[in-house]
RNA sequence: GGCUCAUUGGUCAAGUGGUCAAGAUGUGGCAUUCUCAGUGCUGAGACAGGGGUUCGACUCCCCUAUGAGCUACCA
């Protein structure tokens, strides 16, 4: 068997969908899990759609998330060159349109816009149209051609299908599947700008890119027929087809730029890490038979076997991407971590704290690191808060109980030295014992007031050390004001 | 409208003729804890419907329903 190369093929259009980076990792898991090459080509045939820097995107994309080309515009291989504009000034795909035409598979079509038009009818009110060509270029004579030709008539080269017989194809997910030629519509080859179409390129650079494993989602299965037809046009031995599940939103609809996290930077944004993202996508229409569900990237090109890729759509559940986040978070050395979440923490601190502790705390609390922000603000400044969360049941305690816990415990932590965690803990621990009060009772008046929230990353003694002896007693004795007074 | 594909708990999914139909996430409860998180235990929750084939169907076939994708000089 020949050697797998598989092949990410991307459209320099803007950010990068999840979609494509799923189907780039499946093409890199494919590719290493046997040994093989994975190539990076540019798919810039579309002038019109060119967005500036989206190459950029796509290499920094490949290079965090770890799937490394091993071939591409920026490393030959010796199927270059790998983008296809380039390809296309060479006359590559001219080439073999010609010879498409020479074989009576392709043909030149001058056919104005108006006149396609002409050939669109609306079915239904859902603005549903059938569009087909009617082939009536193909009937021109060899004369009228080169007339047009020499007249510098515009044109496109289209695909010659011929109306009877049927097509079939095999997927390695899908099984076999066959259509009515009479349902392939001429599909256009070359354009009118003298670039070739995806349908086209595709097809030429994964035959002359030797790809073995052609990866790619199911909104393309349709059109497979019509590849099909194109290697066997030119005698060329067809890829393994792998045709990916679509990833939907929540509503079930193909994932788009409105869903809100429908790209890799749009993830990047929201406070994901790279690894839980490549991880989470992997799973989403793939599952290893196991019930292992974390996979580093190095598990995946083990385990990874494309066979068991799923057939039906998936739904994108944030809420389980934020899960795993948060695994991969807590599972993060220090030094990364901090680097990560220092700029999450300096927006809302700015005081000389130590935002070293203030991380600690909430790694193994938050599962993005947008969740920093509403969980830390109260470092910054204690927010203002109703004396009504003194009140706890559980916690055996209320107002008075608290105010009266605080005006005792002042002059203990007024005198406290050593103010470490373990410090503030003997004192506050001490007066607990004394008081033979429940540890709750005794803690939840200081957490609060130190605080002003419900709910904290640590606890009192944590918070304490990390605010210091003076903005802590300030709160204290903040918090005995506002009890007292009310 | 036509064509193609799909259909196991809310979601991701295991499962390929005989299972009390895994697991994860999410969700309910209990325990532990100064709160939160975590951890442990525990609960609820699924084979779209109808016909076949078979001794026996989640698994195979057909129909229906529902959903999705495609139907561009975009990929």
């Amino acid at each position: 068997m020949s050697r797998v190369r598989t092949r990410y093929a991307p459209s320099p259009t803007g950010r990068m969908h999840v979609g494509n980076l799923r189907t780039a990792l499946y093409e890199y898991l494919i590719a290493k899990h046997e040994g093989g090459d994975f190539l990076l080509r540019i798919e810039d045939t579309d002038q019109e759609r060119f967005v500036e820097g989206a190459i950029d995107i796509i290499y920094n994309t490949l290079k965090v998330t770890g799937l490394t080309h091993d071939e591409g515009p920026d490393k030959d291989g010796g199927c270059g060159p790998y983008v296809q504009s380039e390809r296309q000034a060479r006359g590559i795909y001219m080439e073999y349109a010609k010879q498409l035409i020479e074989k009576g598979e392709a043909y030149y079509c001058f056919c104005t816009k108006e006149r396609l038009s002409t050939l669109k009818s609306v079915v239904s009110e859902d603005d549903k149209e059938i569009i087909k060509y009617d082939k009536h270029c193909l009937y021109l004579s060899k004369e009228e051609i080169e007339a047009n030709l020499t007249a510098g008539i515009p044109y496109v080269i289209r695909q010659n299908i011929p109306a009877e017989g049927t097509t079939t194809f095999q997927d390695a997910i899908y099984g076999v599947i066959t259509v009515d030629n009479g349902e392939l519509d001429d599909m256009i080859l070359m354009k009118s700008d003298g670039f070739p179409t995806y349908n086209f390129a595709n097809v030429v650079d994964d035959h002359l890119m030797r790809i073995t494993h052609v990866v790619r989602g199911n909104e393309y299965l349709s059109s497979s027929p019509k590849y099909t037809r194109l290697y066997h046009a030119f005698g060329w031995e067809e890829p393994i087809y792998v045709h990916c599940p679509l990833i939907t939103n929540e509503e079930h609809k193909k994932l788009s730029k409105r869903s809100g996290h429908s790209s890799f930077e749009d993830l990047l944004e929201q406070g994901f890490v790279t690894e839980a993202i490549v991880n989470f996508i992997a799973l989403l229409g793939w599952s290893s038979g196991t019930n292992e569900e974390i996979f580093s990237l190095e598990e995946l090109v083990k385990e990874f076997d494309y066979h068991h890729i799923n057939k039906s759509p998936a739904v994108f559940d944030m809420a389980k991407l934020k899960w795993m986040n948060g695994e991969y978070i807590k599972k993060m050395d220090n030094e990364r971590y901090y680097e990560l979440a220092l700029p999450y923490i300096r927006e809302v601190v700015h005081k000389e704290l130590d935002l070293y502790k203030i991380a600690d705390l909430v790694k193994t609390r938050i599962e993005t690191f947008l969740d920093i922000k509403d969980m830390i603000d109260f470092f910054e400044e204690i927010p203002d808060y109703d004396t009504a969360m003194y009140i706890h049941k559980k916690m055996k305690t209320n107002e008075e109980l608290s105010l009266s816990i605080l005006q005792e415990q002042l002059p203990l932590l007024e005198g406290l030295k050593d103010y470490s965690i373990a410090g503030i803990e003997a004192v506050i621990m001490g007066y607990i014992k004394e008081k033979g009060i429940k540890n709750g009772t005794g803690l939840w008046p200081i957490r609060t007031a130190v605080s002003g929230k419900q709910s904290t990353p640590g606890g009192a003694y944590e918070i304490m050390n990390i605010i210091g002896k003076e903005e802590s007693l300030r709160r204290i004795k903040l918090a005995i004001a506002k009890l007292s007074s009310r």
